[in-house]
DNA sequence: TTTAGCACTCTTATCGATAGAGTGCTAAAT
DNA sequence: ATTTAGCACTCTATCGATAAGAGTGCTAAA
């Protein structure tokens, strides 16, 4: 396919893309010219922008208006004509520091990863909490609440918890309560949901009924990213595109629909971690996603606890930015699960006694 | 004040706020006169209305424009001329239902009653999860997950839980954590913040660092409404208030900042159960609210758990939908509330042992 | 007190003309 | 063969003027 495309063009194409990005109107062969030096005539840039449209990396909105890429234009930017930056060390540096600030704190690592990145790259951002992959129960505690009424909290394997109220045909004294989970948490250690369920004849009522709930939330953990902490949406709105109604209301709809966002992450994210995947516009087949792009990328240790996180904007964003941002982010946020999940479990550096 | 309005400026005010919330234009003389069929001339109405303006229950876009209430005319309106209507029995029938169907998932009640909100008014709904309002000890679990890392269950009278995680300086067995967590139960519960702050000195390391975090666990709690479901934002933005960039932008900002939830449920929610609050555009000092009205309400069993409830629209809102709505789903969840708190903790009627 | 009538104001839509931007083509220049 | 200058052409956006319409506010009569 691309060898259609010659040094020259890949050159008007990425000033064309970068220059669109900054203005948002179509751009013209003049323009391009001026405010980029080019040693060639106007006329000779019209005809390359006009191979590029036949090509299918431009469009014209009408006869007499500049030229404005399209999905696979800016894919073909994003591909290859995008070469790798990272974020200033400045910004690095104050990003870093920040999330250093809450090292031991993984309730706030979300929100402030989505804060983040929505002030670096004036976009929306999400954030998923990290999950633990493989799902596998490690341990189970009931605590008596209100009445007949019980939390049963759910650990497993990678740290991550869960937790569902259940509702007990007569109230149970917190004792009977701790034995029933002591012996539950016995039979059931790492293993997953399937193996549970086959444990579950086996049991004394209460018990059985229990770990029927305890399958079901195992379940659960696997497709869905649970809470998605989201930034930046009234950032958004701010951009010309969604002057237009029908755009603005799509993107509403993704960003307050969870089901709907746990749909694309699970379509079209990565299993590798820290490897950024970019959905333009209409590429993948999400009507809502219309004028917009999305930057995505798991974070984490592969095999053992990840989420996601990502950007949302138009597709008339800055992606070198962005991308290097959401790069920035991921890299942070996965040594921070490495530092917590992996290294402290194996040998405990002797910090004096802190509790947060 | 209001005794300067004549029982006819009423009629004319009630039917020119009912018109202009169905056509969301300025509404004219001769228009209230031949739609509601009015006995008088239009020259008549007109007299009214322009009374009604000096009296500043509305206002004039310019000249030769027609009338549109003010916030003090809506204000006028809800006070005096809405006589309390109820949602359509069938209506309500489906929404019980609904309900009923996740009577004994707590965590599913914002959720639905958000949703609800938001089908049966076409405007956002805010839901808060119920809340003590004691913030008074009364069991505390501590779960080894990964490594060093522990997390601590707080359960509150009135069965709120709150969990954080905290990393010890070297990992303990989960049989320690469950002793450790037993002896700080026997000493604390029943206690408030403060009294448990009393009594930190008199326990060993680890209990004290964790008591410590109870503490502000309990704090916390008091002021601050935690998560906030929402739903219908993006019906919102098809209102042609949100037309206005700013409008739009404003409305967002609400529904993302939930500090800015925080303080305006801290500041205008009345502290009764069930008495419904309209806090009206610009009324209350916030300026984010321009062009909204907040329908504010708090349901629960009072002194003991509460939550907030809300629908947030455009002033030009329908006041009689939007308020019976908030009503009757206010009145749903605080029997939901009162029968899993109150009922079921005095006599646990005879179900076959049941989990969900 | 109500109402008919009318002048007045202000907005909105429409039309035409114009300026401007940008293309696409052709023919000359390199 | 490629580049470029030049020019005709197209489409949009803008401005001004005009006209239509909506609605008021006032006055004078009922």
């Amino acid at each position: 396919m691309d060898y259609q495309i010659t040094p020259r063009q890949q050159t008007i194409l990425s000033l064309l893309v970068r220059e669109y990005v900054g203005s948002a109107a179509p751009v013209g062969s003049r323009t391009l010219v001026e405010k980029y030096n080019l040693s060639v005539s106007s006329a000779t840039v019209r005809n390359e922008l006009s191979k590029l449209e036949d090509l299918g990396y431009l469009t014209h909105p009408h006869t007499s208006a500049g030229r404005v890429p399209t999905d696979l234009g800016y894919r073909y930017f994003v591909e290859r004509l995008l070469h790798e930056t990272e974020l200033p060390l400045e910004e690095r540096r104050t990003i870093a520091h920040q999330f250093q600030q809450v090292r031991r704190e993984i309730s706030e690592w979300m929100p402030l990863a989505a804060s983040v990145l929505t002030h670096s790259t004036s976009n929306a951002a999400l954030v998923t909490a990290p999950q633990s992959d493989e799902a596998r129960y490690r341990h189970l505690q009931l605590i008596s609440t209100q009445g007949p009424m019980v939390l049963l909290i759910l650990v497993m394997e990678g740290g991550i918890d869960r937790q569902q109220t259940l509702s007990l045909a007569e109230p149970m004294p917190q004792e009977a309560l701790s034995e029933a989970s002591d012996r539950l948490n016995q039979v059931c250690a790492g293993l997953t949901a399937d193996e549970i369920e086959l444990r579950i004849p086996t049991l004394p009522t209460l018990e059985a009924d229990v770990a029927r709930l305890v399958t079901q939330m195992l379940r659960v953990n696997a497709p869905s990213y649970g809470d998605i902490y989201r930034d930046g949406l009234s950032q958004l709105l701010r951009e010309p595109e969604f002057l237009e109604r029908v755009y603005a209301e799509g993107v509403m709809r993704i960003i307050e629909e969870r089901s709907f966002l746990n749909t694309v992450l699970n379509e079209t994210l990565d299993p590798t971690v820290g490897s950024v995947r970019v959905v333009i516009g209409e590429e993948g087949r999400f009507d809502e996603l219309q004028c917009c792009t999305l930057v995505l990328s798991r974070y984490g240790v592969a095999g053992l606890t990840t989420g996601a996180l990502g950007v949302l904007g138009p597709t008339r964003m800055g992606y070198g930015r962005v991308i290097s941002a959401v790069r920035y982010v991921t890299s942070l946020l996965s040594d921070m699960v490495y530092d917590l999940y992996v290294t402290e479990s194996e040998s405990a550096p002797p910090i004096p006694g802190r509790t947060t």
